[in-house]
DNA sequence: TAAGCGTCGATTGTCGACAGTTTTGGCTTG
DNA sequence: CAAGCCAAAACTGTCGACAATCGACGCTTA
């Protein structure tokens, strides 16, 4: 025991952890498209532009590029991470095998209250897509795949998909409002979760093969349009 | 292309990168063990320790922290990871995900060169194991496993094999000469081997189960008798 | 005219310092 | 003698500064 007396577990103080602050301030920049990349992103600019010191900064870039947003060069500074085909296909290969194990484990595991939230969150990615409102819709993909990972109950295999999502929402946010059609994103979910509601192995691991299969395929399209230099919103 | 002219690929300049010498040198006194769980990591005296300023310590601990070797605790400092056996369970549970499909993938792309590598590492940890040098095979052992990561020709999914080996090592560093059978350790790993070589999904898939499904309650039995406080060399 | 070299500005890597907080040790008190 | 409180020490979080290094620009030269 190294607590010496643990009141009841109220507190939580909000942590004013500046580091943190700048390291989720960069990441949305990147992810939300405001920092392409191979930018390089200057230590002294980012420190002028919040108004403290290069310090944080410096700490909150080192913990992005070991997330594997930013790049490190050293004695040139950090660059915003460009991703190749060859890697977005690492990393859809990773997540395929991340994935089928968290919904075999999340199916596993299912309770009433999970699986309303998980029909919840379907039913929130209908309406943004018939709100026609693709970012959003992006996201709320985004987090019902997280709620499959927080469902299988490792927070190891969760942060594995952390790391992996925010890699790819490098290439992800720059999506918006290309992509083709939400309704379709949607839609393809469905099956998945009925699957996983199902409890069949054999089924649940086809789906999340299937799913992702097409998501590499579509994501790899995307990235190999962005290297040859296709216009962006 | 970036390179403007590449002569002869030379250079190779020794990355006097600071930051990672440091990182090095905490993780390698954790990892052997002379950092026990739960010691507090003070900047101050590491870097004094290490003659440089508290900057630089500062970055590797938090790259450490991102790597799961040391515990961040606000306004308190860095303290070491201590790992419950839950946590081990979360660990090899992920892990027996990823080498599953590591196994694999580098049984397709089995060359003759990493066969012959592979082998000759399965040697060298009999020869450990004969000589009675019970760290140096669990090195070994840790290597053996990190080639077949490496054959599968994954980056990222070697990444996580990192992460999770360098999370792993908390504990395993604390084995030395408790383990009990090296030779028994050498041994286990000929099968798998095999299975690769064969190139039969269903065994290799059998084999890696086998095989870390055992780990797995060796190391989950190291870690309940440390948490009762058993002695330690 | 084009290629190579030297210099200048800008940026990173590292340092020492200061303010605020946590911990420790001793002192008081029941 | 144990528990609680108070003050001092130690430490973290942040800052500004300096030296070393890298990239760019202009100059020399074949």
């Amino acid at each position: 025991m190294r607590v010496k007396s643990q009141l009841v577990g109220l507190p939580e103080v909000v942590e004013s952890d500046l580091v943190r602050q700048v390291a989720r301030s960069l990441s949305a920049a990147i992810v939300e498209g405001r920092l392409r990349p191979g930018t390089k992103v200057s230590e002294a600019a980012v420190a002028r532009e919040l108004g403290i010191s290069r310090a944080p900064v410096r700490e909150a870039a080192r913990l992005l590029e070991n997330q594997g947003l930013l790049r490190a060069s050293p004695r040139r500074g950090f660059f915003v991470r460009e991703l190749s085909a060859a890697e977005v296909d690492e990393l859809y290969d990773l997540r395929i095998c991340v994935e089928r194990h968290a919904a075999l484990a999340a199916s596993c595991r299912l309770t009433q209250k999970t699986r309303a939230a998980l029909r919840e969150q379907l039913a929130l990615m209908d309406a943004l897509a018939r709100a026609d409102d693709p970012a959003a819709c992006i996201e709320a993909d985004y987090q019902f795949h997280r709620m499959i990972f927080e469902a299988a109950g490792n927070s190891r295999l969760l942060r594995v998909f952390d790391g992996l999502s925010s890699e790819l929402r490098v290439v992800i946010g720059l999506i918006g409002r290309l992509y083709d059609d939400p309704m379709k994103l949607a839609r393809a979910h469905v099956p998945l979760l009925e699957a996983i509601e199902a409890g069949r192995a054999d089924t649940i691991l086809a789906e999340v093969d299937h799913h992702l299969g097409v998501a590499r395929r579509e994501v790899g399209l995307l990235v190999q349009s962005l290297s040859t230099g296709a216009a962006l919103p």
